[in-house]
DNA sequence: TGCTCGTTCGA
DNA sequence: CGAACGAGC
């Protein structure tokens, strides 16, 4: 009887999961493991909103195991030791994993791989979560790409749809000092996290289903639909694809066939829902190529550039929602009640971080590494970095997104201000996106006044990087 | 995946 | 006088 170990990290579920699929297929008993280990993955370890989803996400495959008659081995500790130990108790001959792309985990699950083989195990590592590895991708000079058009154009014209494989039949195996999942401690012991459990459900069958959500949306009219924030009119499953409960494979596959139902002439155009896809491939190439970008500026004109100084005041107005810009407040509140926010509003909130209060990208990428359940680190630096300018292919500098004409254009009717902002439940538009031109209106709601005139900051941060262009 | 300003054009 | 458009930020 030969034994494999599945080492789960990322890559939390059963269909087309190729370590599994491997382990289940070359070896008798199967033995999946997880190991929580949050001191290996640096200033990057899971944030509290993470955290919460990662509990739930493993309760969801614990259950989807057992009703396959295996077990989830969870374990806290050092990979490595632990692997190890449990290499030796079940007289495993190999261990496999999907592979991840932080720089923390590469360095790590180098010095796994290493350690195993020296001691005659065979490791094995997977690719679960990408259309393509990052190495396997250059421009014809060689050099990993930094423009995310070519990029995309070359990894699109490669793209086929293969259908991904089904979940395994296992035969696992039990061993004793498991954990239970509870005693990771990864829900909030206060509980703030009940907003995070009305909006999402985590794991791979919750996956499938916000799939199926997203297949009869993408259907009707992904590409207007996605930027009105008050629409559920995005995938949404984000989340899930930053824990590998379902892969882009998967969602290509199923969108694809989904559509090909469709008499040609009234066929949904799938591929703005593809290319986002592709932004995250970008980000990962990015991110494993460029791995200190997460802290570092991507151009380093700005390590020049003239941030205000570090407000612990003004930021916490950001974080709270309570600048007094009612997109801002509606986003910033959306986050932190739901664990997430729509994608057009992220770029609005960030722009006003980095352009209006002029405060560093940084301090806005830790806020939304700890309160996303979306948070990836790949993501986040691409994003953060796009907005403020300092990114590979970013956003031109000048770019500077006015919040008040981005509500009027993508939330009209203010539904989604209204949503978020209960204080200012009964004002209507115009109003409703400009509260501080009724005075009475901010007395009676106890809405704040902007923090920053609109006008006035947005040209300061012109000129402020106009001057690190010249210097 | 922008904004603002100035210009032009048509009601 | 406002919509539409292009240039420059």
């Amino acid at each position: 009887m030969s034994t494999a170990i599945v080492w789960f990290r990322r890559d939390l579920r059963l269909a087309d999961q190729p370590a599994l699929s491997a382990a289940c297929a070359a070896h008798e008993r199967v033995l999946p493991v997880y190991i929580h280990a949050p001191h290996e993955e640096g200033a990057w370890a899971p944030g509290a909103a993470s955290r919460c989803w990662l509990h739930h996400s493993l309760v969801d495959l614990q259950s989807q195991l057992r009703e396959q008659g295996a077990s989830l081995h969870v374990r806290r500790g050092d990979s490595l030791a632990v692997l190890r130990e449990l290499v030796h108790a079940t007289g495993a001959t190999a261990v496999y994993w999907n592979r991840l792309y932080e720089p923390t985990a590469i360095a790590r699950d180098s010095t796994v791989k290493a350690a195993l083989r020296e001691q005659g195990v065979e490791a094995r590592s997977f690719n679960a979560s990408l259309w393509c590895e990052p190495w396997q991708r250059e421009t014809r000079q060689q050099a990993p790409y930094r423009v995310f058009t070519p990029f995309w154009r070359s990894l699109r014209t490669q793209l086929s749809v293969t259908a991904p494989s089904t979940r395994p039949s296992i035969h696992g195996l039990e061993v004793a000092d498991g954990l239970p999942i509870d005693a990771l401690e990864l829900l909030p012991a206060i509980p703030w996290d009940s907003g995070l459990r009305e909006a999402w459900r985590p794991g791979e069958r919750g996956a499938r289903e916000a799939l199926e959500v997203f297949e009869d949306d993408a259907v009707t009219d992904y590409a207007t639909a996605r930027d009105l924030p008050a629409r559920h009119g995005t995938s949404r499953l984000s989340p899930h694809l930053h824990f590998g409960e379902i892969s882009p494979r998967q969602i290509h596959h199923a969108l694809a066939a989904r559509v090909s139902a469709i008499d040609a002439r009234r066929r949904p155009d799938i591929e703005p829902f593809l290319r986002e896809l592709g932004w995250r491939e970008f980000a990962h190439h990015l991110l494993y190529h460029f791995p200190a970008t997460p802290t570092a500026n991507f151009d380093r004109r700005f390590d020049r550039f003239a941030w205000e100084a570090d407000d612990n005041a003004s930021l916490e107005r950001w974080q709270q929602g309570r600048t007094g810009i009612p997109l801002v407040d509606a986003g910033m509140r959306e986050l932190w009640h739901t664990g997430w926010m729509h994608n057009r509003v992220r770029m609005v909130v960030a722009s006003f971080l980095c352009k209006n209060l002029r405060q560093h990208w940084h301090h806005g990428a830790r806020w939304f590494w700890d309160t996303l359940v979306d948070a990836d680190l790949a993501n986040n630096t691409l994003g953060w970095q796009w907005v403020s300018g300092s990114g590979a292919d970013a956003a031109p500098y000048f770019r500077v997104f006015n919040p008040v004409s981005q509500a009027q254009k993508f939330d009209a009717q203010g539904e989604y201000l209204r949503r978020w902002l209960p204080e200012l439940r009964d004002a209507s538009p115009p109003l409703l996106h400009e509260p501080w031109k009724d005075a009475a209106l901010l007395k009676r709601s106890g809405y704040p006044a902007p923090m920053v005139d609109l006008g006035d900051s947005r040209a300061a941060a012109l000129s402020a990087y106009q001057s690190m262009r010249g210097a």
